[in-house]
DNA sequence: GGAAACGTTGCGTCAACCGAAACACATTCT
DNA sequence: AGAATGTGTTTCGGTTGACGCAACGTTTCC
């Protein structure tokens, strides 16, 4: 509880309040000034200061007449403009549309970060039933059909040092090096992964690789919905439309084209 | 230009000035910390310790070893936690019901579905006469102005993929790719589309597109009445107070810049 | 190889920010 | 009803924390 930030070199306490206000409310959704005052164990007025100037800027903005606080649009504004200049989620976006579209489910595209996949976009499907927004996210890259995607293209070495341990999340989670490194294997022949239940139970995904045009895989792109409706079947018909969708990306950037 | 935000009521000038730098960085997609001074009107040493605290959380990353700031996946995080919260329907409701009252004709919000367009939600003018609900209904793209709203998002080979014919319903209803093609482009330049009986005898509909922060077209939003009541006069008045509409709603999906 | 640019760090000063208390309004308990 | 607690908001003085300055270590570019 209370200071979520740890030891900066050079820091500005005002700032650092308020930035941890934003994460307050995007872990709690909603927080009234008395709330968020308490969680940052400083005064209302001090909290309310802070708060309205984050909502000058568009950063949060209130419910209701004089009510709660909340995530504004400004943050959307921003992750527009951080999306725009990642090319990858550029030149993958109408393919992940498109994808969507065709197959219902959500789509997502996922890249390395340090030890876990970092969810950079989504798009949902047409279900009225969707999973929640990973954008942003770090996932374990051990549990999940993007992770072994992206695990797929780093050398031995260097997955024994991303991956200390592996966690256990479901019965069907990845939890030995040896199956790992066979999965691993079975991926990189088949150029896609299939999760099942693997870090939630009752959610699937198929994922497949982008690479840029050194042939490097920089990005992972998955599909995902409960497994209720991505039985096995379904599965095998989704995965080469998933490799194409991904193929054609990595096409878009100068893959395959000599 | 420096300071971008106005006269607040009560604010602390250093989170000013921190979501500031945010903005810079929206807008230049890379800046130094001399840079962000300059456009600041501080010192380098204040901009850096702002960004410093920004980087500390994730707002903002280092392009290569010791080099230009650009915006960072915090940001990424942030923006999930908000959009999972974020409807369009919900964001609509409020500029729909307002649209509604002012031009007295029934509103309408719809998305792309497989190879219609779906109707989320409808909000009933005052006049007595009213079309019949269409929520939840699946309605031809061709032949509607919600559909051509949706379909000028899409790329040439969606929209042959999603309408392989093109049925008649009056003799008004679009029926050649060509003419489909010319309706599109001149929706696209234009940002509305209008259908004068083009599905229904005596039904005429207004349409403006909803985009989220990536620029896509989301969802399409609609005024639509008798024709006997819409004519052209009535049309021409009637496009801008739509189009206004939809950017509201588009603004308070995080699209736009300042 | 100097010079100008960059990002980064210590330091002393001062104003900007913080916390206390009071305010207005709403809701709830007695 | 009226008191009692809750909320978000405002005012105001004291002090801390943020600012500007200047110097440093690198890198880059004449």
């Amino acid at each position: 509880m209370g200071n979520a930030s740890s030891e900066s070199p050079a820091s500005v306490q005002s700032v650092d309040r308020a930035l941890t206000i934003l994460g307050i409310l995007a872990r709690l959704g909603e927080a009234g000034v008395t709330e968020i005052a308490r969680e940052l164990g400083v005064h209302k007025s001090t909290a309310f200061r802070l708060v309205a100037t984050l909502e000058s800027h568009g950063m949060v903005e209130q419910n209701e007449e004089r009510g709660k606080y909340r995530l504004g649009v400004g943050v959307l504004r921003l992750a527009g403009a951080t999306t725009a200049r990642l090319d990858v989620v550029q030149e993958a976006r109408p393919i992940c549309r498109k994808l969507a579209a065709d197959s219902g489910e959500t789509v997502n595209i996922a890249v390395l970060s340090d030890r876990s996949a970092l969810y950079l976009d989504q798009v949902a499907g047409q279900s009225a039933l969707q999973s929640h927004n990973w954008v942003g996210q770090h996932i374990p890259l051990h549990a999940t059909s993007n992770g072994k995607v992206l695990l797929s293209g780093l050398s031995a070495d260097e997955i024994d040092n991303r991956l200390p341990r592996l966690p256990s999340y479901t019965s069907e989670t990845v939890t030995t090096k040896a199956r790992l490194r066979r999965d691993l294997a079975e991926v990189r022949e088949q150029g896609y992964a299939v999760a099942v239940d693997e870090l939630e139970i009752g959610l699937t995904a198929i994922a497949a690789p982008i690479r840029n045009a050194h042939g490097d895989v920089i990005a992972s792109l998955s599909v995902s919905g409960p497994t209720f409706r991505l039985g096995e079947a379904r599965v095998k018909e989704l995965v080469p439309v998933v490799q194409d969708a991904a193929d054609e990306v990595s096409r878009r950037l100068g893959y395959g084209t000599s």
